[in-house]
DNA sequence: TTGAAAGCGGTACCAC
DNA sequence: GTGGTACCGCTTTCAA
């Protein structure tokens, strides 16, 4: 059906040697024939096949997007539209590996259908073990990892400073006179394969604890269905001495729970300060405090790192701390008495 | 340095041709022969190359996602993930082809470098021209849209009813006691690339048309970025007798729309009834009474009906409607006189 | 059932 | 600067 480069070559006159050129690697034409190409090319609608390119070139043109849980998170799918804004251009495919349970997780580490078959693997919010890490590491080519621990075996890393943001976020509930958080999130360990649901635990943790006695910490793990945030109110409600402010593992559990805390009869940030994580959609509008960050910019910034990879550079930094910080809004202040 | 199909052959001492159908047509292998191929590539840890098997077969194994706009919507992330979780196992890879202002638009039409390098085009959400739908056209591979306008030069289109969606929230309105209702929107013509726009304004306008004059509508066009919600509070407050609800296009635009009025003091659905559309993320939190469907079901239709035509199925049918119906919940209420 | 062999459509090396 | 040509790794007749 669609014209190939044979076709090309005899309509310009010239070989098909030269016709590759012409495409590839133009300033290896004089300019004339060129013209001639192009123009023999355009008028028979001729597009340079990607299977066989890629399959003499022997790079297959594909990034791996590896994944936990469907691609359906504010986060991740907007890692995804950066990475494409880039890499889409530059001849890149970017296929989508979302593993969603322990089996297809298993089969994505064991078949590896990666291998020969991408160029690069994106890890994204993957929470990967050492194991699955030195499996992806045997077929030599550069993983990245963007939200995701830096580990050696990546070539590099892109995320936000995870502890430094959420000490912000502690220092400023402190700072407003709150001396006992809590901390609503999904049991790591269980419900997903999110790297950043155990990294923001810790890291609040940590931050809790760095102002020694004064702040008194305390984890809530809701599930991850709709009702999670009517399981957070209620479990907030039971306790005897309820804190008086709560960190969400991310916007999309704190907008849903100040909602439901509304229902109920709760002014935040009145009887309760809230904070978010992310500022993804509407936070802004609703006037949530919460970390900001910008996934898109994470995914473009990986790009361009992965590109200067691919083509031989060593990676100037191997973890990129990407800004964040803290939109200070209207669902904290401090504690009534 | 990963294996290939002549190693494998070797160290299961077959011939190639064998290795090859015992992984395409595993049927036509002696078990025996096959258990001992399967054991070779495990050992070697051989996987087929994509590229070769593309070239050879002539088929690209890749479904090109064509979208106005960012993929940073909640409506076509969804889509993109239903297609995915079909398309992916079955072997395709889905470029996304991601057009955000007239050069991409034009570009992209105009070198078509989808041509061979495509096995079927899924148009989503995008406004396309009869000039443009006749170009995709020429490559003689399945076109399908979702979210779109069913075109005669697409296989087959998936989406909801807009007209009657349309009718289902202006009746509820009407219903209710709302004689003088506002849409918001984009402006289709100048804003986006996005069809719905456009469908859901005339479906809009017949709807209200359809209850003779007993209706009076409105349109407001609103901007697309975050003072969307304030320029449609500021033009209905200016309005010498506002309307007593409003619609918006989309949730988007909904409850940024209520977080503004409830801060400058309008209670929904007191003073103003609000209904979006999509049921999107928080809507049923917020309570939004709204259009719902489901855009990731969408996806994983289209994937099918696209699979079908593939393997040489003619589609059983050419528009499929997918299900979708009115939410009412609490932003809406009959009107204080 | 299996093997031999002819390509699929390019790329890149080597002459000229 | 351009042409000839040997592949890249697989699929698919066609014979055996």
């Amino acid at each position: 059906m669609g014209a190939s480069i044979q076709d090309v070559a005899e309509r310009a006159g010239v070989s098909i040697a030269t016709v590759s050129r012409t495409f590839t690697l133009p300033d290896k034409v004089l300019p004339e024939t060129r013209k001639k190409v192009l123009e023999a090319a355009r008028e028979l609608d001729y597009t340079i096949s990607r299977s066989a390119s890629a399959l003499k070139s022997g790079k297959s043109s594909r990034i791996a997007f590896l994944t936990g849980g469907e691609l359906d998170s504010w986060y991740d799918s907007h890692v995804l539209a950066g990475l494409n804004s880039i890499l889409h251009d530059e001849g890149y495919d970017i296929p989508l590996y979302a593993v969603s349970d322990v089996q297809e997780r298993h089969a994505f580490f064991s078949d590896m259908s990666i291998k020969r078959n991408a160029d690069a693997v994106m890890v994204v919010s993957f929470q990967i073990s050492h194991t699955e890490a030195d499996k992806l590491a045997t077929t030599g080519i550069p993983l990245l990892g963007i939200n995701t621990e830096p580990i050696p075996e990546f070539s590099a890393t892109v995320g936000i400073d995870e502890t430094s943001s959420m000490e912000l976020v502690v220092n400023h509930l402190f700072n407003q006179g709150h001396r006992s958080i809590a901390y609503v999130c999904l049991d790591p360990d269980t419900e997903s394969f999110k790297w950043n649901g155990r990294a923001r635990l810790q890291a609040f943790l940590s931050s809790c604890s760095k102002l020694g006695d004064q702040v008194e910490p305390t984890v809530i793990h809701a599930p991850k269905d709709e009702t999670r945030a009517d399981y957070a109110l209620s479990q907030l409600s039971r306790m005897n001495r309820p804190p008086t402010a709560v960190i969400c593992m991310n916007d999309e559990y704190a907008l849903p729970l100040i909602f439901c805390m509304q229902r109920s009869g709760w002014m935040v940030p009145r009887d309760m300060s809230v904070v978010g994580f992310d500022d993804s959609t509407y936070a802004r509008e609703i006037g949530l405090t919460t970390i900001h960050q910008d996934p898109y910019e994470m995914g473009r910034s990986a790009a361009t790192t992965l590109l200067g990879l691919l083509a031989g550079q060593e990676p100037s930094e191997s973890v990129r701390i990407q800004p964040s910080f803290l939109a200070v809004r209207s669902t904290t202040a401090p504690p009534e008495h």
